[in-house]
DNA sequence: TATACATATACTCATAAGTGCATATGAGAA
DNA sequence: TTCTCATATGCACTTATGAGTATATGTATA
């Protein structure tokens, strides 16, 4: 039941959720997730241990960049996110960063500038 | 989102997510749940409490009792027990609750007495 | 090898959450 | 109205968790 109870924690909260829900439509890294999201960046970092931990993520790296994408593995996971997937209306949030995803490629190449334009 | 995080923290706590899937199975008073889960009287009215804040649970009087039931119209709360029920085998400690569920008469006039035996 | 840059981790702080126990509340029965 | 009993709440304590900042790590490139 622990993993259950875990999986549950991890969803608890808002960031992670963002993540999950990007990383469910496809493989992000970590300076897009940052860019989409506009979350610092080791918060981004930690919500991705918390799922590298249940074991929720696998993580590859493609030159500079470290890519994560969702294990399809787990049916309850699975289960979870695509009762939300069918509701995205009701949650605007995750609507508009899926929206964002688009301009994913703008946050490929500049990770830092964004924080320092401010 | 909010009220999504909310139910997944409310989830994450083992106590919770064993009265939420006695719930799920039928309407039940707050004596037959201390009886049957065998946890302390206040743990099970706070976690009925949370529930309650959440609007998962009704709660309704019946004589000397309070029965509880699953309100039904979470289309998220739903679609997450049932991806649990679909695999109780998983989750033994849910299953063995289930199984402890056809003793309940056996606590509702007993409440306090069960902590006296000890 | 030295540097830059993407990512991960460490640390501190504030706050939230769970536990166990004692006690309050409030409805029904006597 | 008084007593009993089922249920709810309050309190003190401990532990867990999240935010923000600084810094470490490690790979790729010059």
């Amino acid at each position: 039941m622990d993993q259950l109870t875990n999986i549950f924690k991890v969803l608890s909260d808002g960031t992670r959720l963002r993540v999950v829900t990007l990383l469910y439509m496809e493989e992000l890294c970590v300076c897009e997730l940052v860019g989409v999201l506009d979350v610092p960046q080791p918060k981004i970092s930690k919500s991705l241990s918390k799922l590298r931990d249940l074991n929720l993520v696998q993580d590859e790296r493609k030159e500079k960049f470290v890519f994560y994408r969702l294990k399809r593995d787990n049916e309850i996971l699975n289960g979870i996110i695509e009762g939300i997937m069918k509701n995205t209306h009701e949650y605007p949030q995750l609507q508009e960063d899926i929206g964002r995803l688009s301009e994913k490629e703008k946050y490929l190449d500049q990770c830092n500038p964004l924080s320092i334009l401010e």
